[in-house]
RNA sequence: GGUGGAGUGGCCGAGAGGCGAGGCAGCGGCCUGCAAAGCCGUAUACACGGGUUCGAAUCCCGUCUCCACCUCCA
């Protein structure tokens, strides 16, 4: 294996070893449920499922697990708020988050373990970091981690505690160091009794940070390969994790990973600025495929700017992919999904991925294969065309991008509005061709016209009309 | 104050010393009755100023601009 991959605690590209030869174990930062997924949020379980993609596609064994946080300051807040209970809020919203990535096709990780779950896991933990003098009881029952007590607080965001800039301590919170943070919270007045649980420290409720630590280590052990989450869980939320696991004498994360986040004019979409665009509004506007493309084909450390013109670029390409494959699958027939699974894929294709998974340098690699197919198309070449058919299937699926994936089936219809659809389609069409076999251009042009504006697009080729439907239109002007 | 990131052709977006990645849009052509789809061709792009070098978008020095983190955030 020749991956390289861009370590933010190194900040520098290392090879990737993983612990165990032939494993990988991945632990990656999922969604704080107070509110619906918005595009950035996809954008990061996107970027980590091409990763387990190739690494799986290399015959690693990769165990994912990507957790939930149900309980935090927020969700509280936000639930009260709304006059619902926190559980269901939470729930309402993690349901959300799995309908998105269920219908961008990421793939689901090996376990999804909620923090209110896990809080044996973390008393364990947090007892383990007292007993070893990094955290201390303070003020009214709250839970703290010393960071002047763990001299590499710190390096994983190459910070010393010296040089932060100053934070308010909060009034009478009886911290050692206004830098120091929870690892467990003391109930605060017009809490729901709900949401704290008994510990010998008294009654209370995780932190943010001992929630992750606690539960990489249930599931994938002291040490184990690959944390990932987005750029801005790396201070304090990742140096925390590194700090409390590592004080309490784990060797915890070998990589760090950090996806770049989704820009619009240049800010950070994110709850915080309320600029968030949903998920579920973007799949409104564009097929989930679109949407996934447009995801995929940034590499995932840089920053996606998302714009008008985002969606209506990716449908083009995606347009031209998803053709190619469907018009090369009705000359050759359908190809057995092993054989996709196991094709040999281009060599500059591997080597773009194994370059810390650059997806824009192997979709170049993409499109010279479905050029090739598209050619061997119209010269007539079969097994040519299959081959790159199956060739760029393979790639695509990669990246969770197969055109012919059961994952991207066309919605809207079932099979007998479909074949019911075809059938007058194909009515339609073959007065077209009996018109223009008789040369009477204006007729056949009146068919094509009137199907045209129905949403369907005729294609002529060789062997007779074909038919697909319009893409939906994703301008911002059909609103 | 500390720690990082970025500035590439109309747009998106790789690359990181030497054949101008790729995509979208545009233009020209082929194909087509006309289209569509597809194919072929098409850009003196690397924030600015110096320097090193046979050769720099890539290295060095300086400058400008933008962004992020050090508080919750994928």
């Amino acid at each position: 294996m020749t991956l390289r991959l861009f370590d933010s605690g190194t900040q520098a590209v290392r090879d990737f070893v993983p612990l165990v030869e032939g494993r990988v174990g991945i632990y990656l930062c999922g969604a704080t449920v107070q509110s619906p997924p918005h595009v950035g949020h996809v954008r990061s379980a996107v970027a980590f499922d091409v990763l387990v993609r190739w690494l799986r596609r290399q015959g690693q064994r990769v165990t994912l697990v990507r957790n939930v946080t149900d309980i935090d300051d927020k969700i509280l807040a936000k639930a009260a708020a709304a006059g619902h209970e926190w559980w269901a809020w939470a729930l309402t919203n993690e349901r959300a988050f799995t309908t998105a990535y269920d219908a961008l096709g990421v793939l689901p990780p090996d376990y999804e373990p909620r923090a209110t779950g896990h809080v044996p896991a973390m008393l364990a933990l947090m007892e383990r970091l007292v007993e070893r003098g990094h955290a201390y009881v303070a003020g009214a029952g709250d839970v703290y981690f010393d960071v002047r007590s763990w001299g590499d607080y710190g390096s994983l965001t190459n910070q010393r505690v010296d040089d932060m800039t100053d934070v308010p301590d909060d009034a009478g919170s009886g911290k050692r160091d206004p830098h120091d943070f929870a690892l467990w919270k003391a109930p605060k007045p017009g809490e729901p009794a709900t949401a704290a649980w008994d510990t010998p420290f008294g009654r209370g409720r995780p932190g943010w940070h001992l929630e992750c630590s606690a539960m990489a280590h249930r599931y994938l052990g002291e040490t184990f390969d690959i944390h990932g989450g987005g750029l801005d869980l790396r201070f304090p939320h990742h140096e925390n994790e590194q700090a409390q696991s590592r004080a309490a004498g784990y060797g915890f994360a070998r990589y760090w990973l950090h996806n770049g986040w989704v820009t619009q004019g240049g800010a950070k979409m994110s709850k915080s600025l309320g600029n968030g665009l949903l998920v579920s509004a973007v799949l409104e506007k564009a097929p989930a495929a679109v949407v996934r493309y447009a995801l995929t084909a940034v590499q995932y450390r840089s920053m996606l700017e998302w714009t008008d013109d985002t969606l209506t670029e990716a449908a083009a390409t995606w347009d031209r992919l998803a053709g190619f494959v469907q018009r090369a699958t009705e000359r050759v027939g359908a190809v057995p999904a092993d054989e996709v699974a196991t094709a040999a894929l281009p060599a500059a294709f591997g080597a773009a991925l194994d370059d810390d998974l650059n997806v824009p340098a192997a979709l170049a690699v993409v499109h010279e294969t479905l050029r090739a197919g598209n050619t061997a198309l119209a010269a007539g070449d079969d097994d040519a065309a299959r081959d790159a058919m199956v060739v760029l299937r393979g790639m695509l699926d990669v990246l969770g991008l197969d055109p012919a994936s059961p994952q991207w089936a066309t919605t809207g219809g079932d099979d007998r509005t479909a074949r019911a659809l075809d059938a007058l389609v194909r009515a339609e069409l073959d007065a077209r061709a009996a018109a223009r076999a008789a040369r009477d251009w204006a007729a056949a042009d009146a068919i094509r016209d009137r199907l045209t504006a129905a949403g369907v697009v005729v294609e002529d080729s060789p062997t007779g009309a074909r038919w697909t439907l319009a893409a939906p239109a994703t301008d911002t002007t059909e609103d």
